[in-house]
Formats: structure tokens, C-alpha cells, sequence
RNA sequence: GAGUCUGUAGCUCAGCUGGAUAGAGCAACGGCCUUCUAAGCCGUGUGUCGGGGGUUCGAAUCCCUUCAGGCUCGCCA
């Protein structure tokens, strides 16, 4: 805060451009702010101490700050208190801190979750589901024009596999009666018979080339596979808080996709390899980009080159974002580049978000073998768990199932969103499980706080409050946290990382949780009541607004 | 083999567009509930920032190299 004030009064004073000194401000150890004076020293030949010591007097006649101290070749800047916490309290009357409308209403599409058709969700699909609805929340609220789109795997030869287990070992009737779980284990299944019966794969193949022909029969399997996935898969969102703008899978690209492979003809980039269709693309050293099979058939990368055209034409984005692992890191690179070759106007709009894997403990998943967790368990047991600790602390508690849900899901939403996205991750119940600390419930149980003292002084008026009655060092601490909170939720959007807005609200609450203990608040002299109401005001309104970016409820009490 | 990512405390991770004495949480041990919610707070850390070079007044951070692990490398998605 106030680091391009400070450059532009340096400047004006002494036409020196420090402006890149401040790009990246510093909490001080010794103030708030470190100007460190190196490398102006070493454009200006001079020891950095003294160039201190000169720069020293200007920052000090700012209005905002209160003293600097020259130290080591370093000005320690210390801010007014009082003015910092006047604008902090400027934000009371906000509906919302971080929201702005740098966006400008320009259009994001996000790619993520792209759920597979007739895989129940497990915990590998929990990343690209949350990190994508985080990042859907925080463009929205910077004021861009949010498209979430799920591409749903809806294509594909596992179709015959499925129509071939439904009926050899079961009946679509049982299928629709026993949903998506029953469904695998029949993918399963037919995974583990076609390895002694190798005829069954011809058979599933001979069953997907029939849904492809349009085959009445064939295509009711398809539909009631897909129906009930999305039910299923529904369910998962609804209490994750994600919602998509727009369902279109891979089957939606299919017509989509010649006018692309002519494009790539026209500029003679598609050329035959051992049957196939490929791009060349050694030039830039990476292994060629396969669009057709040597039998005719499209590919992913095919489809994804379509779906690239389409969402330009469809919605003229300003960004396109896939949300998808780091597996396919080469295949992204691949396409990007294949579209650029195209003349793909938007081609360097396009951007893999990419996220680390999760495993588990013993190793890695595998849907066909059956060694997955699946989310919904992982869900109920944290919701599980919530419960017998509010049963346990607070078994009178109103409303208790709704805040076990927000708690408990909240925790595992937040497992997620708390490190970089390139983290792998090892799936342990004792981590998802464990309250304590930083986690959700830290951060939730912190909002409850604050909202049990509000509620206790309602009939107090937050208005004309005496700023310097909140400049002790736990509410210095709260105010610059809130103060900051604008920007963090911008390096979040710029990073496209929702981890930096985490641990933002974890830290303002760490702050909050000392402030809390060290000070009281309602039984106070009525001037100081009001200051620090309305800190904790303006910490529960940044807690609030950080979960909901995250997808996390805050409930009022717990 | 090539490309790429990761490597920081016992464990999980911040810090990486170079800056002062490298920080949190978990686990462990010890304190704090007659006062606003103890899912909380306070205290206790001998860390080769994987190793080695280099650039620099200054490197966890940048460059090179090396080691370990993950991922990917034409007819799956």
C-alpha cells in the first residue's frame, strides 16, 4: 500500500525513478515498508547508505507516514496508523472489499472438472472442480464476463465397453435403479473379464460404432448412461457450490472438427505419417500432434483445436482457461501451438492451468481397477466428523447438520485451495480430516467469533469512529491484512492461483485470533467499543468474502 | 534417451520478478477457560534451503551443472 505515492513524491523531489524498488513491497521487520537503496546506489554511484539517508526526509514529509529510519542502506518506513485505519474503516459501508471492475466485462472461458461420462467423481476430480470454480469467483469478482464450461467426456469407445457390460451382466433397468457406482463396477468388470475374453474389446467397439451410426438402441444406453451421471455428478457440485455456464463435451465438437482439419490442409500443415494425420512439429521440438488415425477417427487433440475455434467465435474471449492436470502439459503446448501455425488469432489467449496430481498413500488410482476413493465418501466423512465435534462442544447448537455440511465440506475445499496447484498431492483421511490449525474450520470458527460479538452489540451504531483507537499493534496488524486484501485477491486472478486469497484470510485471522485474545471488546468505554467493533466488523466482511471466492461457506455459528 | 515439473524443519507446505536474523501449520513437550465461542492463544527449533560451481556489494530466489523423484514423449482422453 502507498508504494507508488511514495515513488512518485521521490521522484517529483529528486528526479530519481525508484518506481521499480517498490514493485515488490516488503513487510518490513523494522516498519512497515523497506525501501532498500542498492541498486539506486549503484545507478547513482553512491553508498546506499547515504542515498538513505537523502531519500529519508522526502518519504517523511507524506502525510501517511510517520517516521522512517535509515538502517543499513535500507529507509524502514513507518505508516500513520490513525490514516490507515481511517481508509481500512472507509470499507464498512462496502458490500464487498476486493470486488472492482477491472474485468471491465471482458470474457473469461474456464475449462474444468470435465467430468467423465459414467465415472463417479473421485478425489481426482476434486482439483480441477474447485480450482476452476475459485478462479470462476474471483474473475467475477474483478468484473469479468465468466464462462464455465464442464467438457464433459461424452465420447468415446468406453461407451461400447459400457453397453457391452450392461448387457452381458446386468439390465439398463438395474443400471438407472442403482446409479453411477453400480455403473463402474460394471466398467470394472469388464475390464477384468475382457482380459481372458479379448473379443469382448471388439464387441464394445462394435457397440461405440453404432452410438457413432446412430443407432436407436445403442443411443438409448448412451443416454441413460449419461443422464444418470449427471444426476450423480450434480448431487457433488450442489454441495461444492460450482455451477457451469455451459455442458458441452466432446460429442458437442464432432461435427465441428473438419472445418478445422481443412484449415490445416489449406495451409498444408497436415501431412500423412504411417497412415495418420499429423502436424509436424519438430521445429519446435515437440513430438508431432496426431489429428487423425490411420482408421479416420478424430482424437483428442482434434476435438480440442474445434473446441478453441468454437469458444472464439462463441465468446470472443479475452481468455481461454483449461483447468486440467499437468499430464497434459505436452498435449496443451501441442495444440497451442498447432493453432498458432493455423493463424488461430487468440492462440496466445489460451492457457493451461495446470495442477498437481493426487495419489494415494499406496500408490497412484486407477478407476478400472477399482482403487479410487470416491468423493462422496470423503465428503460424508468430514461432514461425519464435523458433527461429532459439534456434538461434542456445542451440542445445542441450532442448525447443527447445515454447519457440520459447510464445516466439513468446507475443510476438504480447503485442503485443496491452501498450497500452489503444482503440489501433488498424497490422499490421506488423517490430513483432510484434521481441524486444527490451518484449515477451514480455523478460519470458519474465526468468522463465528466475530459474528457472536457483533450480534451481541446489534444496537450499536458503527458511525464516527476514532481511528487512533485502533493503531495498538494486534489492530494495526488486522487493518493492514484488510487493507491488503484488494490487492492479494488480484495476484490471485493474475497468478491464477486461488491459494494466494487462502492464505491471505489465514493470516488476517492469525492476526485476528491474537487481537482476540489480547484485547476485549464490548465491555469497553463506548469509543473504543465502537473502533474495534468495527475491526472485527470489517474482519468478519474480508473472512466472508474470501471463503465465498473459495467456495467456502462461512457459517454465522458453530 | 529427450522435454518438463518438484526438491526448504521429523511430516505438509509458504517464501523464489535477488536484499536485513529463512517462516507457518501438524506432530512432541509445557502453560492459559468464574469475563465477548479453548475448532482458540502463548512458550520450547543445532534447517548442509538436494549437492557442486558461477554472476553479484548481497543468492532459498538468477545462470550452469549434477543427484533424487513425479509427469509426458503417434493412432486413449
Amino acid at each position: 500500500m502507498y508504494e507508488k505515492e511514495l515513488a512518485s513524491a521521490i521522484l517529483t523531489k529528486t528526479g530519481q525513478e525508484v518506481e521499480s524498488l517498490f514493485e515488490k513491497p516488503k513487510d518490513s521487520k523494522m516498519g512497515d515498508l523497506a525501501l532498500p537503496c542498492f541498486r539506486l546506489a549503484k545507478t547513482m554511484h553512491k553508498a546506499p547508505q547515504l542515498i538513505a539517508e537523502e531519500l529519508a526526509p522526502i518519504i517523511n514529509e507524506e502525510a501517511f507516514v510517520s517516521n522512517v529510519e535509515v538502517v543499513n542502506g535500507y529507509v524502514n518506513i513507518r505508516f500513520n496508523r490513525e490514516e490507515m485505519a481511517k481508509i481500512a474503516l472507509t470499507n464498512l459501508n462496502k458490500e464487498n472489499i476486493a470486488q472492482s471492475n477491472e474485468g471491465n466485462g471482458k470474457t473469461i472461458t474456464i475449462d474444468y472438472s470435465s467430468v467423465n461420462i459414467a465415472k463417479p467423481f473421485h478425489i481426482g476430480h476434486l482439483s480441477s472442480t474447485v480450482i476452476g470454480g475459485a478462479l470462476y469467483r474471483i474473475f467475477k469478482h474483478l468484473g469479468y464476463n465468466v464462462v464455465g464450461v464442464n467438457h464433459l467426456g461424452d465420447w468415446g469407445t468406453q461407451f461400447g465397453k459400457l453397453i457391452v457390460a450392461t448387457k452381458k451382466w446386468s439390465s439398463l433397468e438395474e443400471v438407472q435403479q442403482n446409479g453411477i457406482v453400480f455403473l463402474n463396477g460394471l466398467y470394472v468388470r469388464f475390464h477384468q473379464e475382457a482380459k481372458d475374453h479379448p473379443e469382448y474389446e471388439d464387441e464394445a467397439r462394435a457397440e461405440f460404432k453404432k452410438i457413432e451410426d446412430g443407432d436407436a438402441d445403442a443411443i438409448k444406453y448412451y443416454e441413460v448412461f449419461k443422464k444418470i451421471t449427471l444426476e450423480e455428478v450434480g448431487k457433488v457440485y450442489d454441495r461444492l457450490k460450482i455451477k457451469f455456464d455451459s455442458y458441452n463435451g466432446e460429442a458437442f465438437y464432432n461435427d465441428k472438427m473438419e472445418a478445422c482439419l481443412d484449415i490445416l490442409k489449406d495451409k498444408k500443415l497436415l501431412i500423412e505419417s504411417d497412415g495418420a494425420q499429423i502436424v509436424d512439429l519438430s521445429e519446435y521440438g515437440m513430438p508431432p500432434c496426431l489429428l487423425v488415425r490411420s482408421d479416420g477417427a478424430t482424437l483428442y487433440a482434434t476435438r480440442d483445436i474445434a473446441c478453441a475455434y468454437y469458444r472464439a467465435k462463441e465468446y470472443d474471449f479475452y481468455k481461454n482457461l483449461y483447468v486440467v492436470a499437468y499430464q497434459q502439459n505436452l498435449h496443451f503446448k501441442q495444440i497451442f501451438k498447432v493453432l498458432e501455425l493455423m493463424g488461430f488469432a487468440k492462440y496466445a489467449d489460451c492457457e493451461h492451468i495446470a495442477f498437481g496430481m493426487v495419489s494415494l498413500e499406496d500408490g497412484a488410482m486407477s478407476t478400472r481397477e477399482g482403487r479410487v476413493v470416491w468423493l462422496k465418501d470423503v465428503l460424508d466423512q468430514a461432514v461425519e466428523k464435523a458433527r461429532a465435534i459439534i456434538n461434542e462442544k456445542n451440542p445445542d447448537l441450532e442448525g447443527k447438520e447445515k454447519v457440520a455440511e459447510s464445516v466439513g465440506i468446507g475443510s476438504v475445499v480447503f485442503s485443496v485451495l491452501y498450497n500452489q496447484r503444482i503440489k501433488d498431492i498424497a490422499f490421506s483421511y488423517d490430513k483432510v480430516l484434521n481441524f486444527d490449525g490451518e484449515t477451514a474450520p480455523y478460519i470458519q470458527y474465526a468468522y463465528a467469533r466475530c459474528k457472536s460479538i457483533l450480534r451481541k452489540a446489534v444496537d450499536i451504531k458503527l458511525d464516527n469512529i476514532d481511528a487512533s483507537l485502533i493503531t495498538d499493534e494486534e489492530s494495526y496488524d488486522i487493518v493492514k491484512s484488510i487493507l491488503n486484501f484488494k490487492d492479494e485477491v488480484q495476484n490471485a486472478a493474475l497468478a491464477r492461483e486461488p491459494y494466494i486469497v487462502s492464505r491471505h484470510i489465514m493470516n488476517l485471522v492469525g492476526k485476528f485470533n491474537r487481537f482476540y485474545i489480547d484485547h476485549r471488546i464490548i465491555d469497553q468505554e463506548e469509543n473504543i467499543k465502537k473502533a474495534r467493533l468495527a475491526l472485527v466488523s470489517l474482519t468478519a466482511k474480508v473472512i466472508k468474502e474470501g471463503l465465498t471466492l473459495l467456495g467456502i461457506d462461512a457459517p454465522e455459528v458453530m
